[in-house]
DNA sequence: TTAAATTCTGCAAGCGCTTGCCTATTCTTA
DNA sequence: TAAGAATAGGCAAGCGCTTGCAGAATTTAA
C-alpha cells in the first residue's frame, strides 16, 4: 500500500485550474493573483504537496544543492568548517552533499564526478594531500560549476575564489612569540611541502628567524605525512638531533600533540625543557596539561565566507558576465598558553 | 562560453545507434550485445559524458542519496558516526546530503521536508532533543522513504530499524564500577529525560545503586538540557549539595567536562575527593589532567550498521516485501582512567 | 530451404516540473 | 461606449533519461 506521492496535476485537479497556475503560485510568480496563489499554497499544504526537487532541477538546471569535498569529517578544524557551511547553506535554502577524499587523489576525483552527476549548483573543496594536478576541479568550472576552495586551496586554478588564513604571518607570529619567549634554537615540524599551506607556514618560520638573525638550522626542521605514525617519528626524531630544539613550532594538531606527548615520554619538562607552538582549533589545546599554544584560524568565518562567496558565484554566473574571483586571506588568532609561556612568564 | 553538457543523444549520435541502446549500455543491460557496451562506454568517456542523476531519478525514482540528520556535526560523537555513514554510502554507491536539527524541532522538521524534496532513498537520523511527537518522520514513511535511528532514537515508530546501545547497562556498569572502587555517595548528571537515551542511563544508574544496597539520593541527581551553562549550572549544584556526592556519573561529554572542571575550580581533588565517570568518545578523554573514566560508545560500528541496514530497507522495499525493522543494541566499553581511579588503585 | 526461436536495437511514451507564447478577462482613458 | 493596456491564466513543448513493446537481424531446427 505505497501512497501515491502527490503532484501538481493532484493539486491544480483539485482546484480546477491548470498545472502552470499551480506552478507559478508555488514560485510566488507574480503573474498569479495573490487570491490564487493564497488558495494554491493551501492545497498543496492541504494535500501534502511536496515539490519533486528532480523535475525541477531537470527545467531551471538549478538544484540548490552545492558540493563539499573535505579530506574527513570527523577532524576538529573541518568538523567546525562544514558545520558553518551547512549553517550558511541552510540560511541560504541550499542543501548540501558531504563527500571525503580521505587525502586521496583518486577519491577527490570521484567525489567530483558524484557531484557533478548530481548537479550540484557549485562546490566547497579543501584539497586531498595526494592532489597535484587539479584537472578534475577544471572539469567542472568548464562545466559551468563554480568551485571555491578553502584551507587547502589550489593556487594553480585562476577561475576560483579562494579563501585562507595567512599562513606566513600566522608562522611567523607563532615562530616570534618563541623568540619572544626567549627560546635561542627553534625547530619546526609540518606538512607535506606540496600543499601550499605548509610551504607559507615554514616560509614564515623561517622568514622570522632571519628577521631576529636567528640561523636556520635544518637538522631540527622535518616533514610529515601527517599521518599518526609519521608525526611521531617527526616528533623522536627533531627530539633526539644532534642539537636538539628548545622549542618547536608544529605545523597541525596532530604534530604538536605528538611532540608533546614524546617529549613527556622521555622526561623533558614542557615549556622549561622545550616549548611547543602549534596550529589547532581543538578545543583540546585548552584543557590539556600543559595547555598548548596554539594559532587558531576562524573556522566559523571561513565556512560562512566560503558559502556566500560559493553562491554569488552561482548567481552571477546566471548573467553570464565575468566574474571577478577573489583570494580572501584572512587572520588568525594566536592562543598563548602553558606549553610555551611556563618558565618564562612569571605569572604561571 | 559556456560548454554544452554532453548527454545521451550526443553519444547515440556520434555512435549512429539509438540513445536507448545508449542508455541500456550505460546501465549495463544485457539485452545489449557485449561489443556494443563497450563501445558506448567508450564513446561517453571521450566525449566526457556524464550522466544526468536528476534525469535518471525522475524516471527510476531512485536518487542513490540518503539523508542524515543528527543534531550538530561537530560534536565528536557526530561527526565520528557521520563520517562512517558517508565512508560506507560511498562504498555502496550513494551520496548523503547532511542536515542538522541544531536539536530544535522545527528546524527537524524543516530538514525531512529538504530531503524529501530532494527524493532521498532513505534516511538516517539521530533526534533532536526538543523533538516529542514523530509525525514528521510518518510523513516520510508515509511517502516510502525508509528512515532508521541511531543514538537518540525514536522508540515510539514501529516501522523503523533503530541502532542503539545498551544505555542501561552501559550506565549500570559505569555506577558499578564506582562502587566497587569504594564510593560510598554517587551522584548523577544527565540529559533531559523525554530523551529515552538519558532515561535509560538514570534507570541503570539507579538499579546499580539497588543492586549494592545503596540509598538513591535525589539530591544529588541532576538533569540538564546539555548546553554549556546548565552543565556547569547542574555541577556547581550537585558539588554544593547538603551532602554532596564522592562520585559522579555524567551521562554525557559535555557534563563531565564542566563538573571535572567546576570541581577543580573549588579545589577538590579527582578522584580523590571526587571521582567522575562520563559518557565521552572524544580522545580529549584520553588527555586531559586528569584523564577521564568514560564509557565509549562504538561510532564507528553505529555509522556502518545505521547505512547496511537503511540499503537493506531501500532495496526491499521496492519488492513491496513487508520488512522486518530491527532494534539493534550494541555494547559499550568502559574506559577507566584518572577520575575514577587514582586514590583506590595502586597502580596509578 | 523455410519457419521458428533467439538476440539485439529502435520507437515513443512518459517521469513532474517550468516557461514562452497566446488568449480571455478586466481596467483605463478619452 | 469603444479601444488600447494591463492582468490573469492556459496550452504545449521540452528538460535528459528509462523502459515496454515491437521489429529487424541472426541463428537454429526441421
Amino acid at each position: 500500500m505505497i501512497k501515491k506521492k502527490i503532484n501538481i496535476y493532484d493539486v491544480a485537479k483539485a482546484l480546477d485550474v491548470s498545472i502552470s497556475t499551480v506552478s507559478r503560485a508555488l514560485n510566488n510568480n507574480p503573474k498569479i493573483s495573490a487570491d490564487t496563489t493564497r488558495k494554491v499554497k493551501q492545497m498543496a499544504e492541504k494535500l501534502g504537496f511536496q515539490k519533486n526537487a528532480l523535475a525541477s532541477g531537470l527545467m531551471t538546471n538549478k538544484t540548490k544543492t552545492i558540493g563539499v569535498i573535505v579530506p574527513q569529517i570527523n577532524r576538529e578544524f573541518f568538523a567546525q568548517t562544514v558545520r558553518s557551511i551547512e549553517d550558511t547553506a541552510f540560511e541560504m535554502g541550499y542543501s548540501v552533499m558531504i563527500c571525503q577524499s580521505h587525502d586521496s587523489y583518486l577519491k577527490e576525483q570521484a567525489n567530483i564526478n558524484t557531484l557533478m552527476s548530481s548537479r550540484v549548483d557549485g562546490i566547497i573543496v579543501s584539497l586531498a594531500l595526494e592532489t597535484t594536478d587539479l584537472k578534475h576541479f577544471e572539469k567542472a568550472i568548464d562545466a559551468d560549476i563554480p568551485v571555491v576552495f578553502f584551507d587547502r586551496v589550489g593556487l594553480e586554478l585562476p577561475n576560483t575564489t579562494k579563501i585562507m588564513v595567512d599562513n606566513f604571518s600566522s608562522a611567523h607570529k607563532a615562530t616570534s612569540h618563541l623568540i619572544q619567549q626567549g627560546y635561542k634554537h627553534i625547530g619546526y615540524i609540518g606538512g607535506p611541502l606540496m600543499r601550499q599551506i605548509f610551504e607559507e607556514r615554514l616560509g614564515g618560520y623561517k622568514q622570522a628567524l632571519i628577521d631576529h638573525n636567528m640561523p636556520i638550522d635544518d637538522s631540527i626542521i622535518e616533514k610529515t605525512d601527517l599521518t599518526q605514525q609519521d608525526c611521531y617519528r617527526a616528533a623522536k626524531s627533531i627530539l633526539h638531533a644532534s642539537n636538539p630544539p628548545d622549542a618547536i613550532l608544529c605545523a597541525n594538531h596532530l604534530t604538536s600533540v605528538n611532540t608533546i606527548f614524546y617529549a613527556m615520554s622521555i622526561n623533558r619538562i614542557i615549556p622549561n625543557d622545550v616549548a611547543v607552538v602549534g596550529f589547532s582549533e581543538n578545543p583540546i589545546a585548552e584543557l590539556m596539561i600543559p595547555s598548548l599554544t596554539a594559532v587558531r584560524q576562524p573556522c566559523y568565518e571561513m565556512g560562512k565566507l566560503a558559502m556566500q562567496k560559493l553562491v554569488e558565484e552561482i548567481d552571477f554566473d546566471q548573467e553570464m558576465n565575468n566574474f571577478i574571483h577573489s583570494t580572501i586571506v584572512l587572520d588568525t588568532k594566536l592562543d598563548v598558553r602553558a606549553s610555551s609561556n611556563g618558565s618564562f612568564a612569571a605569572n604561571n
